[in-house]
DNA sequence: TCATTATTGACGAATATTGACCATAACCCT
DNA sequence: AGGGTTATGGTCAATATTCGTCAATAATGA
């Protein structure tokens, strides 16, 4: 039993990954009927779903003829890549926000499933040693995380 | 007598054994009602036995359709593979044995060229924080970087 | 006996759904 | 051209539904 959310989401990356367009435009209202449910919902699914650091950009236009654009973001380059994970992981990050940052690589295959497990012991090593062992600051311990699971992004994405 | 985190631990396993995915989704209220217990007893299987350490990664999702997902990379490690690890690794290491572990492990394709790269770039990083920003003894880093490694190789269950 | 592991429950945080009200752009009619 | 009308989409807050955390307490085992 999937959520309407969840339904709709899988609705827009279908009419993505079927146009050779980079983007696909959208009705509100269109799609608020189709699925039977309040217009409001479709902006709670672009905003949850498809956001920057997911890999996407979202444009729309009101009134007559309005519609919702949804962009593929394009990550050709490794370089752009490389900027992408430090965007995403910022100079702090906490564990939890490790575990959403991985899953959302692995959902974009940028990771494999084996890749991210290590990347998880790895940065629970880390914790643990900073917390038990030397006793740092919270603060630190997160700068410290976002350091190290930079330069393990970083290796993956530049090759 | 079973401990009714043994038995729920049991269930989620049989879960993974039964099933063709490489995930299952579970229902904390679901578990909880059906064991007869408080659901963040469910919590506290989880995180006591499914651990990316032993080569499981959950994710979770609150609110209305919300879910705990358990995937499995690997069955669980016998007892003489987790030995294997470590006897190859011993209690200490230095960058020069880790690059000659690793290096073998590839040719014998257990491990990608990504794995290998995640591996290096996370010991050499607890290595340069060791030694800069901790100050500790040499022996005392290549008993972490020991540590890190088998942890690091056990959850991918090589050996 | 002491340390570790297991159990519980109160409280907090995140996600999904809905609807009332607001803002904007195109169209149409003087 | 101007101004009203119509057709879109946006925001925000209330509510419901899950799951997570933390600390106290109990049980187990070495």
């Amino acid at each position: 039993m999937a959520s309407l959310t969840r339904i709709i989401e899988r609705h827009i990356q279908n009419l993505l990954e079927t146009t050779t367009e980079e983007s696909v435009f959208l009705s509100r209202k269109n799609l608020s009927e189709r699925f039977g449910c309040v217009p409001s919902q479709i902006n709670y699914v672009i905003r949850s779903r498809f956001t920057p650091e997911r890999g996407y950009i979202v444009e729309s236009q009101r009134g007559g003829h309005g519609y919702i654009r949804v962009i593929r973001l394009c990550l050709d380059m490794p370089e752009d890549r490389a900027n992408h994970v430090d965007e995403l992981v910022g100079d702090t990050v906490n564990e939890q926000e490790i575990r959403r940052i991985l899953s959302n690589l692995q959902h974009r295959q940028l990771i494999s499933n084996r890749e991210r497990l290590l990347i998880e012991v790895a940065t629970r090593f880390q914790e643990e040693m900073g917390s038990s062992l030397l006793d740092l600051s919270p603060y630190k311990r997160d700068s410290l995380n976002a350091e190290l699971l930079k330069r393990l992004l970083r290796s993956l994405v530049l090759g």
